[in-house]
Parts: structure tokens; sequence; C-alpha cells
DNA sequence: CATTTTGATAGCAGATATGCTATCATCTAT
DNA sequence: ATAGATGATAGCATATCTGCTATCAAAATG
């Protein structure tokens, strides 16, 4: 049986465009997981959360579920009451 | 003669709510400062990165002299093609 | 079983970012 | 001096996110 990662290896060496794009909707979905995640750790449900960050409990749904983006400042607003951090690391090692 | 840190130290002490724009603004100017830092150790031209990432100079320009806050989107089409790479951190350690 | 909580979703209006194109001042190099 | 490169900025149309309000199904709780 096929895994969705071999579905995923195959779409990504057909269509090199298509391939930007799921990574970059991985790199997403990583970033809203840890950001579930903790709120969850934390025994925060959304309405909770969305109150701390003042704002609708729909926009925090929206995210987590992927149905939109978040803006940068949306996403460390809501970071900032989770307790995370958004760091930059460089992917080229020894860049000095 | 007061610097900045002592202006910015009295206005948040003065409004708890600025205290949190400001601390946004500069969540968002170290990423920026640390993608500007990348383009140019790399030696790459606004035009010459917003080339390889498939957008307008103008965007890159607006997002790095922090006129509009990118997209979580736009921002990860920018880190992928300097490098870069956005990290989940958690600011209380131990979580677990 | 009844009630409450929870996450997902809808519609709408308003705000904001984005793409596209073009211009401008400044700096650099020939 | 002249031409080219660079970053900032403008206007406009479009896309997308966001806030607000409300509803719904499912799950949890009593």
């Amino acid at each position: 049986m096929k895994t969705w990662n071999d579905y995923k290896e195959h779409v990504k060496a057909i269509d090199p465009a298509i391939a930007k794009d799921i990574d970059e909707a991985e790199k997403i979905s990583a970033i809203v997981s840890a950001m579930v995640k903790q709120r969850t750790a934390m025994g925060l449900s959304q309405r909770d959360l969305a109150a701390m960050c003042g704002i609708p409990q729909s926009s925090v749904a929206r995210i987590e579920s992927c149905k939109t983006t978040p803006n940068l400042s949306t996403l460390l607003n809501i970071f900032q009451h989770l307790g995370l951090q958004l760091t930059v690391t460089s992917s080229t090692p020894n860049s000095v």
C-alpha cells in the first residue's frame, strides 16, 4: 500500500512547481501543529486562547484548520500568549 | 541624553497596550533584520531576491522597510530562497 | 437524557497585503 | 559626466486575511 509520503514524493517529482507549494504547506502545517500542541498542552480551548489574544474563536479555528495562512502579526500575537517563540535559523551552516 | 531604549521603556511602563505593540514590532523587526542581513550577505539586491521568489521588488522593499507585515506564506517563500528557516521554540523551558 | 463545551463553518464588511507598473533620488562605476 | 544599479515609493486592482456574529454537529459532562 502506498503511503501519503509516496504519493507526495511522486507528485513533487512530476511537477517542481507543485513541489514548492507542498513544501510550503508542510512548513505552515508544522508551525500550526506546534501551535495546537502547545494550546492543548496548556489545557486551553480555542475560545480560551482567542480571548487571551483578543481575537474571535473563528480566527483561531481558521488558522488551526489551515483555512487561512495567518499574517505574521497574527501569528506572533498567538505565539506570545502560548509562550512560543519564532526563531530565525540559517539552513546553511557556518554563514558566520 | 536619553536613549531610544529609555523612551521605549518609559512608554511601555505607561501604557501596557502600547507595550504589546512595541514588543510585536520588535519581533517583526528582528525577523526582517535577519532577512535583510542574509540577503546582503548573499550579495543579492532586492530585485535579485524578488526574481528568485517570483514576486515584484516592491513587495520585498515594502516588507524590508516594514511598510507591511508579511503573510506567513510570503515570509516562508522568501526565507526558502535565502536559506533561512523559521523555527518554533518554547519560551517556557521543559514543557516536555 | 439534558446541558454545556468544543471546534468547524458561514456570511458579511472592513482592513490589509499583494502583484503589477512605473518613477524617483542616490549611489556606483566606467 | 554618463549610464547603470539600487532601494523607496506611488497608484491601482485584486486577493486574502480578519473581526464580528451566529449556527451546527459532535463530544464531554452532569
